[in-house]
DNA sequence: TAACATGTGCTTGTATACAAAATACAATGG
DNA sequence: CCATTGTATTTTGTATACAAGCACATGTTA
């Protein structure tokens, strides 16, 4: 268990999603590590609230694929063995082909503008050697295009695959190896939406998300020893 | 030895879940028509508990996407606008495709097996006239497929994504004049997957999603009135 | 009459109390 | 020594109590 948890109060926000807040971003930075367990009585003390916005925060983390409940016995924080891994990015695949797709049908001029923005954004966040700018960075590139399908449900669905996901892409981004790779595939990706190439924007992205499936495996080859 | 120490398994399950299944249902089933207000207290007398399996229940409604919660102001059931269907078909078109594609290279001679007796068997419910049946049975099918792809999260989304269309779903049934299209759909699909030619089942399926656009979408205008 | 307080009841938000189940472990009996 | 049972403790499940917000009605004033 980690110390550094503390609410944000900021907002005039139920409980409940304050301590959700809390715990994702705690969870998705690795403060809470897989199979960690999310005790009720624990985390209402850690963090000054009583159990009830602690269990309904709870049950949205399950939502999100980010905890797991056993009934009778109490939550824990969702890992991911290697075939979840593939299973979420055979999906992602498949919606990030889709949001592409799209994206050359509906985006504007203005998303494209923001589009070659945030791909210049990466590509200085790679020299600055930041890893959660590049995380971040990253993140804002392919909002764009999520953005651009102009279908909520489906901007929703992929965050949150990207999510899940997000504690094995920063070790990715952590091998500077990688960098120049991604920063092609990202410059590929935006050519293609220009030019609304579909089929090159489908296999960039394709191959985009297939990279990251063959090292995503070794790093949690890795970590589950 | 333990036959009758069997336990009802039912018993074991939290009520959080029970009264989560039973709004589900509900909602499912039209008894709560989008827009009806999720009152804890009423649906507490009425469903004989304390208000908090209510609360959690409904944080997982709305996790299903099938209710809106407000700060402070309640929740609501989940309605659809033609929009949102078409936001969802965009989505489920892309995962089912996915999905045929997966179980064209994972399906086993079982589930072949079982495809081919539950595409009769949802013949047979077309003739009997039984709504509920076809629909079962239709659901049924399909399922074979998801099965098959051995993606218990892809399988999770898919079901996610039919059940909140099944109210309409069911409208679409209603209609004599759709079964024989469904069903020829069906045996297309099946044929396809037998014979592994993933891009002819593929496109069958784009038809068979696409097909429900439509007609659901005109079943919602009605509906808007 | 219109605009604005204000109060009242209903609803949600949060804390807490109590019940029941799971767990750990010592005690017991073979 | 093992297995089983009993028991204390921890933890989740459920109910209830209390606080706070919102909506609408009522009344007051310009």
């Amino acid at each position: 268990m980690n110390d550094q948890l503390e609410l944000n109060m900021d907002a005039y926000l139920p409980l409940r999603d304050v301590v959700f807040n809390t715990l994702r971003e705690a969870i998705l930075r690795g403060d809470l590590v897989a199979g960690e367990r999310l005790m009720e009585l624990q985390l209402a003390a850690k963090l000054g609230v009583s159990r009830t916005p602690i269990r309904e925060a709870i049950r949205m983390l399950e939502q999100e694929g980010l905890a797991i409940t056993i009934p009778r016995k109490g939550a824990i924080v969702a890992g991911m063995t290697e075939k979840d891994m593939q299973d979420v990015l055979e999906i992602r695949e498949a919606l990030e082909e889709l949001s592409v797709q799209v994206a050359c049908d509906k985006i504007t001029e203005e998303e494209i503008a923001k589009l070659e923005k945030n791909m210049k954004n990466f590509e200085h966040s790679l020299k600055s050697g930041d890893l959660k700018k590049m995380a971040q960075a990253d993140v804002e590139f392919h909002d764009v295009i999520y953005q651009a399908t102009d279908n909520p449900k489906l901007i929703n669905m992929l965050n949150n695959l990207r999510e899940q996901m997000y504690r094995y892409r920063v070790e990715y981004l952590k091998n500077p190896e990688n960098h120049e790779q991604l920063l092609k595939e990202h410059e590929a990706i935006y050519k293609g939406i220009v030019e609304k190439d579909k089929d090159a924007v489908t296999e960039m992205i394709r191959k985009h998300i297939s990279n990251q499936v063959d090292v995503v495996k070794t790093i949690i080859r890795e970590q589950e020893k």
